[in-house]
DNA sequence: ATAAATTTGTGCGTATGTATC
DNA sequence: GGATACATACGCACAAATTTA
């Protein structure tokens, strides 16, 4: 049998939980529910001691009986509107306008972002996705480490997805994963980079790609199929490929031995896997005493900040960034609150052009 | 005054954290505690029942009250190993340097960080801690929003504290709250700034202070004690105060009007507040036809990674960043793990003399 | 195995304290 | 200041579960 003070707990929580009384609403006073359901005062404190321990009411003294917010309260723990972010760096280079744009737009719903990352490490990846796990984030939007590579971690992906967290790729994606995924058309990127550079006049183009990433990979099809169609010079001895493992200072010690050739035979412009690379091997092209870009053009990736203030400023392919991260935190919510996978998106490359390529 | 059931509460949750009564233990009996505190049944009833809520006593009709297992149970929301990180921009300027500082300590011992901006605005803030607070983070580092104003979120602040969850300032912190913090000594700042002007030989220095962050007060106050030090000129004419409120198009008109003035009487230096302020100081120098540092010189503050690269380098005071954020991370944690409260970190300002300013 | 004693749970009446309107 | 409403507190009675004789 119910007991008394069970009967109006249940009662007063139903109509709560149908809208009777909604949040903030006052509830009647106790000494009109003793009336109502003929019990003692004791009984309706008791009762409504139990419905203010479950967060359904609170009491003013003096001022009343309030409808809680039980809702938020109650959800809480569940769905905690937090976001998950992993990416390679935080603070560095492009990611810091990446992560704001999916601050921008996810922050008016009231999520936040939990941030991790990967130091493009796979290892570092994979802890950061367990620890996503154990934090009850309602979403995950990851840049893949090393997304060329065989991919040590689907089977978190497929957990993650077993747990109903939605996930999206940005930048990269695994292509053994059917998850959505958010990126650059990087193909043609490298295309459109290298056709200028052979439409200026250059015949011997350098390429540097960094190939544990996607990205890198993608540019640099980019790069051999212009290439193919303007060239009939021998792709490998212009062209240095690298992992993130490699000892750096062996890979720029190959670029300044390409640099040294005599003037015929060197390359007369370099194309860089990203802006970030594209800075370094300027400072290399100048310790040569060789001049940008009146000996050599240089042409990098991603809009990086610092390409607009460096000297002479770098011509490069535009990176959304900040859209990107923005279209990352709409589109998770979007499957998030809709339960319903979207399309992917690829945005289209752009050259920007600024004083660091020479037209002969 | 302690209410009588808070008296017996107490007592009985101070012998059950101090080991008197062991997990599991059988209290003694209503009847007997009556007896003890001289107190009614309904007292002691009501004394248990808060324990029981949270989660120190559990109690079985007919068979006894015992220790509930606290320690577990209390524990369990705090592991959540998620430092909760509160700044005014995520992607903007210094800012992903200090988060990246921060990150680079915790992650070593498993933490995340749930990151939350203010834009500048203390709405915001209070929306950011209203977050925190429900997502079950372990710590909680904030840089304050306009920390020179009065703090509408003391009452959040408070409550946080209430919750057992530390909190650390950086970069300011607000006064009237014991609260402890990592910061820059930027009276001292302000004041090597403007001691090494007047040692160039500059009298007439321009001063632009954003005066609604307690750095920006301390670097203007550093101005004046210098400025006092130095110079017979009356202050007022030569200093530009300014809110984040205010309209920057009307601060850069007044700028402009000082420097319009005739040869003799326009500065011939000008403070700026931060590195930001200065890179778009020097855009408005140039676009009046005046040179840097020839005609003008100029020093910012913070070190922005940017100031390196533009033309002329910037002459600016150090900022450490990422030493601030890994110190954060670790005063953070420290305060987590020990359960107390260690000193407050003052970093002392440092000049990095570039090529923005003449030695007259 | 049963009954009695013990202990906690439910419930009422009353009185006084204190915050809000 | 007065009325109202929640908070604390005491005493009593009976119910229900457990322990003990």
């Amino acid at each position: 049998m119910e007991n008394k003070y069970e009967v109006v707990e249940h009662d007063i929580k139903e109509k709560i939980l149908s809208g009777v009384y909604k949040v903030n609403d006052r509830l009647p006073t106790e000494s009109e529910l003793m009336k109502t359901y003929n019990v003692s005062r004791y009984t309706i404190r008791h009762a409504i001691g139990e419905l203010e321990n479950d967060h359904y009411v609170y009491r003013i003294q003096g001022g009343g009986m309030f409808v809680d917010d039980w809702q938020k309260i109650n959800d809480a723990p569940l769905k905690s509107k937090v976001i998950g972010v992993i990416t390679t760096h935080i603070a560095d280079y492009i990611f810091p306008n990446i992560i704001a744009g999916i601050d921008r737009y996810i922050s008016n719903s009231g999520y936040s972002i939990l941030i991790s990352n990967t130091q493009n490490n796979p290892e570092k990846e994979r802890q950061s996705l367990l620890k996503m796990m154990d934090s009850g984030i309602s979403g995950l939007i990851v840049e893949p480490t090393q997304s060329a590579l065989s991919n040590i971690n689907k089977d978190i992906y497929m957990k993650l997805k077993d747990l109903g967290i939605p996930i999206l790729f940005i930048n990269a994606h695994y292509s053994d994963l059917e998850i959505p995924y958010i990126e650059m058309n990087d193909f043609e990127g490298g295309r459109i980079a290298t056709d200028i550079l052979f439409d200026y006049g250059h015949q011997k183009i350098l390429g540097l790609f960094k190939i544990d990433d996607s990205q890198g990979v993608h540019r640099m099809n980019g790069y051999i199929n212009s290439y193919r169609n303007h060239s009939d010079y021998s792709l490998l001895s212009e062209m240095i490929m690298y992992q993130s493992s490699d000892n750096m200072h062996a890979i720029f010690k190959r670029i300044e031995n390409a640099l040294l050739m005599n003037e015929n035979e060197r390359p007369t412009a370099i194309l860089c896997y990203n802006d970030q690379l594209a800075i370094q091997v300027m400072d290399l092209v100048r310790s040569l005493s060789l001049k940008i870009p009146e000996d050599i053009s240089i042409i990098g990736f991603d809009n990086y900040q610092l390409s607009q203030y460096i000297s002479p400023k770098l011509t490069t392919i535009e990176h959304p960034k900040e859209k990107m991260g923005h279209d990352a935190g709409k589109m998770i919510l979007d499957i998030i609150e809709e339960k319903q996978d979207l399309d992917n998106i690829i945005y289209e490359p752009e050259l920007i052009i600024r004083n660091s390529v020479l037209k002969k």
